[in-house]
DNA sequence: CGACTCCGGTGTAACGATGCACCGACCATA
DNA sequence: TATGGTCGGTGCATCGTTACACCGGAGTCG
C-alpha cells in the first residue's frame, strides 16, 4: 500500500516537495548533483510511486490511452490490444479497453467518456465510415489515431490514420495467384469496412489486369450495409454462403480471395462441402494473418499485417509531441503488408 | 472537453456543491424531491460528468479495475476481456488491460503498479501456481479474483477464485466419448496450468472408469515445466507432436481428448498428417470452446466455459462489498461447463 | 416559553502533485 | 559598499470532489 507521498520523500531527503517534484519531472537543470542523488536514493528506499490521480488532477493529463475496438474477443483486435499495450508500457502508459461491439452509439459514448475523463489519446477502430462524431474533441486537442482505416477527404485534420497498405496487399495476393497459374479467380467480401475492401480489391484487380486476366467474379454480401451488428463469426458464414454460390455457378473459379481470414475460413468450409479439397482443387486466400490462419487446416495463405509495428506506430503518434511541422491535414501511416504463402493455395488442377 | 465542474452545477441549480455531491453519491435521504429534480435536470442540461481523477484523489478508489492476462491476443483471454469490460461498464467501471506475456516478473510488477495507482480490484489470470506474491496487497484491502484457477490450500484468505468446474468438464467429455463407443482413448496435455489439467483429467478418468475402461494413455509435454514462456501457438504444436507419437504407437487410440482447444487443433493436424480423417477415423475433442472451435474444420467438439457468466461473476466479486458474512478463507466460484458436440467426434470406425 | 429534535441542507478542510513566482546567499563588478 | 546576476532551491495556490461537522429554522413536548 503505497501511502508514501511526495511529502514523505521530501522530509526524508531534507528538501522541499518542489524539489522532489522538479526531479520527477526532469527539471533538473538547477540542481546540485548531490541533492539529486540524495532525493533519488530516498525515492528508491521508500519505494515511492507518484499518485496518478493527483498528478492527473493537477496536470489534466492522465498516463492512460484509450483503445476502442469492436470486440477484443476477435483475435485481430486482440492482437492489436496486446501490442498496443506493450508499446504504451515502454513509456509508462496504461491502456483502457473499450469494446464498442460495433455499436456506433457505444463508440461515440466511449470517446466522450474517455475525453471527459481527461484522456488525451485514443486509438479508435471505428466501424463508422465518417469520423465527424469525434470532430469536437479533436478540435479541443484530443489526439486520435484511426486504426485499420485509410484517410478520407473529409477527415478532420490532426487525425492520424494507421493502416496496412491494402492496395499493395491485394496486389501481392493477385500476383501470387496469377503466378500459380490461376485464370478464373473470384473475390469475396462483406459490405462493411468498405474502404478496406475496395482497396484490397483494386490492388487485386491491378495484378490480374497486368497478367491479362479478365475481371474476376466479385461476390459481396447481399445483405444491407445498414446491418451494423455484423460480427466476426458472421464473416465466416458470409464466406461460406458466397463461395457456395460461386461454386454452384456455370464457370466456377479455381481460386477465391477473401477480404479477410475469417471470411476465407468460411470459404474453405463451402469448398469442402462442395466436395473439393482446399489447395489442390480450389485455392483459397485470406487477409490479415490472424493466429487462426496458421492454425487452420489447411494452413491459410494470407497477407500479413505487421501488427506489432502498426501498434507501436499508433502509440507513437499519440504520444509524441508530433513531428513538429507535420503536413497539415490528415496524415496516414501505411504499412507494407507481407504475403504469407501456406497450404491453402496451389496451382490449379489439370 | 467537459470543463464543467460540480461547482458550475451547484451555481446553476442554486445549491451548494455538497448537495450536488450528495446526490451524486446516493445520499438522497435528507433531500427534498424538488431539490433533487432540480439538480438532476441541471446536471443533464449542462452535460456534467464527474472528474474521475478528482474523485479518486478524494476517495482513494478509482472507478477502474485491472485485468492481468497472459496475452489478450489469445482468443480465450480476449473473450474474458470482452465480457469483463461489458460487466464493468454496467457499473461505470473501466478496465485497464495488462498483458503479462506469461512472465512472472511482469505479472508481479503489474499488480504492484495497479495497487500503487490506487486500484482496488484486479482480475488476475496468473500463470503462477502460488499467489503469495500478492499477499501483501491483499492484506491491505486489495480485492483479487483469480480467474481460471481453483483454490489452493495455501491461498491467501479474501481471495476469490473463479473457474469452470474442470472436473465435471472432463467427466462430460469422458461420458460423451464413451457413449460414442470409444474404448481406447488418450489424453493430451501440456505441463502448464497444472491444476486445471489435473482436474480435467481426473473427471475424464472418472467417466472412463465408470464405463469399465482401462486407464487411457496420457501424453504430456515432455519439456520442462520451467518453460514459462510456453505460449499459445505452441500449445497447438504440442498437440501435434503428442498425437503423432500416439498414432505411431502399437495400439493407437480411437479418440483423443486434448486439455484445451488450441492443443486439440494441433492434434487434428497430426491426425490428418497420419492419413486419418478427424471424426470418422479418429475423434478429437478440446476444452474451452474458443471462437476457433466453431470455425475450425471440422468443427470441434469441446467443453464450453460460460465465459460471460464467469466474467460477470468475477466483476461482481470485485465490486460488491462482499456477501456480508462470507465464509472465511478462500472462496471459489465454480461454473458448470457445457458439452458442445460438433463434428470432430464420432463413433469409432468399424 | 424554553429545551429538544428533526429536517434540509451548507462550509470547508483535506486528497497528492505541480510549477510559477519567489527568495536568500554568494560572487563579480563598478 | 551598493548593484546586479546566478545558483539552488522553496512557498503555496490550485486542480475537482468528497464527507464530516455544523447550522438555522420549524415543529414538538412538558
Amino acid at each position: 500500500m503505497a501511502g508514501i507521498t511526495i511529502l514523505d520523500v521530501a522530509r526524508a531527503a531534507g528538501v522541499s516537495t518542489s524539489t522532489v517534484s522538479n526531479l520527477l519531472n526532469g527539471r533538473t537543470g538547477r540542481m546540485l548533483p548531490e541533492t539529486r542523488e540524495r532525493v533519488e536514493s530516498t525515492i528508491r528506499e521508500l519505494g515511492y510511486r507518484p499518485n496518478r490521480a493527483a498528478r492527473q488532477l493537477r496536470t489534466g493529463k492522465p498516463q492512460v490511452i484509450g483503445l476502442v475496438v469492436p470486440s477484443v474477443g476477435n483475435p485481430y483486435w486482440g492482437a492489436l490490444a496486446r501490442h498496443l499495450e506493450a508499446a504504451a508500457l515502454t513509456e509508462g502508459y496504461h491502456v483502457l479497453l473499450c469494446n464498442s461491439e460495433r455499436d456506433p452509439d457505444r463508440e461515440r459514448q466511449y470517446v466522450d467518456e474517455l475525453v471527459s475523463d481527461g484522456i488525451r489519446g485514443i486509438v479508435l477502430c471505428s466501424s463508422l465510415p465518417s469520423l465527424e462524431h469525434v470532430a469536437g474533441p479533436l478540435e479541443d486537442g484530443l489526439r486520435l489515431v484511426a486504426f485499420d482505416r485509410t484517410a478520407q477527404a473529409d477527415d478532420p485534420s490532426s487525425l492520424v490514420n494507421v493502416s496496412v497498405d491494402n492496395s499493395i496487399g491485394g496486389e501481392l495476393m493477385g500476383d501470387h495467384l496469377v503466378g500459380l497459374g490461376h485464370r478464373r479467380v473470384a473475390f469475396v467480401s462483406g459490405a462493411i469496412r468498405s474502404v478496406n475492401r475496395t482497396e484490397r480489391f483494386q490492388g487485386f484487380l491491378r495484378a490480374l489486369e497486368r497478367a491479362g486476366i479478365a475481371r474476376p467474379d466479385v461476390v459481396t454480401w447481399p445483405g444491407s450495409s445498414a446491418d451494423s451488428t455484423f460480427g466476426d463469426v458472421e464473416a465466416a458464414e458470409l464466406g461460406r454462403v458466397a463461395a457456395t454460390e460461386l461454386l454452384a455457378g456455370p464457370n466456377p473459379p479455381s481460386a477465391i480471395f477473401a477480404v479477410n481470414d475469417m471470411t476465407a475460413i468460411g470459404v474453405c468450409r463451402a469448398v469442402r462441402d462442395a466436395g473439393f479439397e482446399v489447395g489442390p482443387d480450389i485455392s483459397v486466400a485470406g487477409f490479415d494473418d490472424i493466429v487462426l490462419a496458421e492454425l487452420y487446416s489447411p494452413r491459410l495463405t494470407t497477407v500479413r499485417q505487421p501488427m506489432k509495428e502498426m501498434a507501436t506506430a499508433a502509440f507513437q503518434a499519440l504520444h509524441d509531441p508530433g513531428d513538429g511541422d507535420r503536413l497539415p491535414g490528415a496524415t496516414s501511416l501505411l504499412f507494407r503488408p507481407e504475403l504469407v504463402v501456406r497450404d491453402s493455395t496451389a496451382p490449379p488442377p489439370g
